[in-house]
RNA sequence: UGUCCUGUGGUGUAAUUGGCAACACGUCUGACUCUGGAUCAGAAGAGUCCAGGUUCGAGCCCUGGCAGGACAACCA
């Protein structure tokens, strides 16, 4: 896809022309490891990687784990997949926070031992009352004027686990009366007494975030440290941190974007982690999660979700994406990639009443038309089929050109036939088409060169192979679910997002397919295999309908 | 009664030094087709948040408004 420089790129562009750290490009992407990643965190993916390769530049990978109470083993496991699996690779600069958190615990006695830095043991309420507000300034803590020797002795102490959590704090000395929050005297240090994924137990404090992300960017090299809007009112913050760090004129250079928002889903870790932990989905990768692992396991490809980063593009304006550019994305790739099969979601049987009982012939059908080195292959034909129940209607309206009572259509690469008879149960409902064949008509092309309205899908009955299909609608039926002052978002949860299909029938073709491999189910959409289908249960998700003017014209009316 | 950020078709992004507001998705036509898919051709849809100003000329520069968002976790 056509890369067209977005604001950030003309920023770096700017920067290497004025020779800043001698043409030298770092980019990081560092997730905290406290949940699975999202189609949000892949647009960053997409483009602190993105920018590492299109500069000649270098992206590191970095966990910010400074919160022990949250952080976990398994989220930096899924973390490290899901970029991989998206395409890009950090080589050996794979880093974590707690890399640095012997430098940081120094960096906080240097700040101590200039005065800059003091340890306040009010509670939590009394030190956030002191900030003040946004509007209105905040005052100064009663611990401010603690003594260098004095702070020393309280921050070892706090090291070395000799009180509780929460008594004491560590905060920087900066200005409580700044019209920007951060620097109202910051905490920087907290006591947690909880074991840590990496360090164990070694420490009982932690550095905030706000104390560490900058001086990691900045041990690391970072020249362009990229991060969402939120973050604009920390950097004020962050360059105080460092302009007591630096020694050189090198400094890294926050740029802030916008997040990515979506219509119909819910974009937080923390409301996504809800979804899981309340089941409302089976699990972070559940085929309705905007995760990146949902998405895969949906049957997105990772073509498909960079395609669509590149495209919702890059700026600092707090937007709302239609899902209909996401879903665009996977078709237009799927399309190029995925092998045609027909199958029958919701079956309805016929018979080819003038058709031999017990013979069968065998067919030729195109792979992938956009693809012809995707070559052939061949599918059974016999007196038995299934076709589609939505593909017959036994009083048509004017529109609809499938089969119908005396209409002729053709079967996909088979024959042409012609509904004689429709036979229905007691309850009038009906169970069963009796068609005739025109045996000139092989293949598909009448002799005559008459023509049919519709081509419709098929399965042979006796060698078609049951399947499990589950169809995916949108989670929510509501495009902004989290955008409501006094409703929960949970109450825009679709319940119809999840449809469970166990009587399907596709062609045998499918049965050796491994799990996350795409299908075009003709006239349907692309589907793909489940990891939970074996050989003799298969089972598909549906990744995305196929673009459908009938149904759009139905549902319009 | 703050600080910072952002306002361009329905949505998302472009517009070089100030020079006919462009592209994609979506929508609607039509063509073609053994997928009502894909493809191709075309159409509608904004005069750039508002008001002034500078200029031959402003989406872009200046002034003043308005609207939306972020910031008051010992979260990140």
């Amino acid at each position: 896809m056509a890369k067209r420089p977005n604001f950030i790129h003309l920023q770096i562009e700017q920067d290497l022309e004025e020779g800043k750290n001698s043409g030298r490009i770092h980019t990081r992407f560092p997730p905290e490891p406290n949940g699975y990643l999202h189609i949000g965190h892949a647009k960053s993916i997409c483009l602190n990687f993105g920018i590492a390769e299109k500069y000649g530049g270098k992206c590191n990978l970095r966990f910010d784990d400074t919160n022990p109470a949250k952080e976990e083993t398994e989220y930096v496991d899924s973390i490290m997949e899901d970029v991989h699996w998206l395409g890009f690779d950090w080589g050996d600069r794979l880093y974590y926070a707690s890399d640095y958190f012997d430098k940081l615990h120094q960096f906080a006695v240097d700040l101590i031992k200039k005065g800059k830095a003091y340890v306040d043991d009010q509670d939590a309420d009394t030190i956030s009352r002191q900030k003040g507000t946004p509007t209105r300034p905040g005052f100064e803590s009663p611990c401010r004027m603690r003594p260098v020797e004095e702070n020393l002795r309280l921050f070892e102490k706090m090291t070395a686990g000799d009180f509780p959590d929460g008594s004491h704090v560590l905060r920087a000395k900066i200005d409580m009366a700044s019209p920007n929050m951060h620097m109202r005297d910051p905490i920087i240090y907290r006591i947690i007494k909880a074991s840590h994924h990496r360090t164990g137990d070694k420490w009982c404090i932690y550095p905030m975030y706000d104390f560490a992300h900058g001086q990691c960017d900045y041990w690391e090299g970072i020249t362009h440290s990229v991060c969402t809007l939120e973050f604009e009112v920390h950097r004020p913050l962050y360059d105080w941190f460092i302009d007591q760090l630096m020694d050189s004129d090198y400094r890294p250079r926050q740029i802030e974007f916008a997040r990515l928002n979506l219509t119909y889903t819910v974009m937080s870790k923390r409301r996504l982690l809800e979804l899981v932990k309340e089941g409302y989905v089976n699990g972070w990768d559940d085929p309705r999660m905007p995760t990146i692992s949902g998405l895969r396991r949906r049957g997105y490809s990772p073509e498909s979700v960079r395609n669509f980063s590149e495209r919702i593009g890059v700026t600092k304006v707090d937007g709302m994406i239609d899902v209909s550019l996401l879903e665009y994305s996977v078709r237009e790739h799927l399309n190029k990639i995925a092998k045609r099969v027909m199958g029958v979601l919701n079956p309805l049987k016929v018979v080819i009443t003038n058709y031999p009982v017990g013979e069968t012939e065998e067919l030729e059908a195109i792979n992938n038309p956009e693809d012809p080195l995707m070559g052939t292959r061949k599918v059974s034909f016999s007196r038995e089929l299934y076709i589609e129940r939505d593909d017959f209607m036994e009083d048509p309206p004017r529109k609809f050109f499938r089969l119908a009572p005396g209409r002729e259509v053709r079967l996909r690469y088979a024959y042409f036939v012609t509904c004689t008879e429709v036979i229905k149960n007691e309850k009038g409902e009906i169970t069963e088409l009796h068609c005739t064949y025109d045996p000139a008509s092989r293949g598909g092309n009448s002799p005559d060169g008459r023509k049919v309205k519709a081509t419709i899908h098929w399965v042979s009955a006796a060698h078609a192979v049951k399947a499990e299909v589950r169809l995916y609608d949108r989670l929510f039926n509501d495009e902004n679910p989290t955008g409501h002052k006094d409703i929960d978002f949970r109450q825009f949860l679709n319940p119809e997002s999840l449809t469970v299909l166990k009587e399907c029938f596709i062609e045998p073709s499918v049965r050796k397919a491994k799990p996350l491999d795409h299908f075009q189910f003709e006239r349907l959409g692309y589907f793909n295999v489940d990891y939970d289908s074996t050989e003799e249960n298969l089972l598909f998700n549906r990744t995305v309908p196929l673009r459908d003017s009938w149904s759009k014209f139905q549902n319009g009316k």
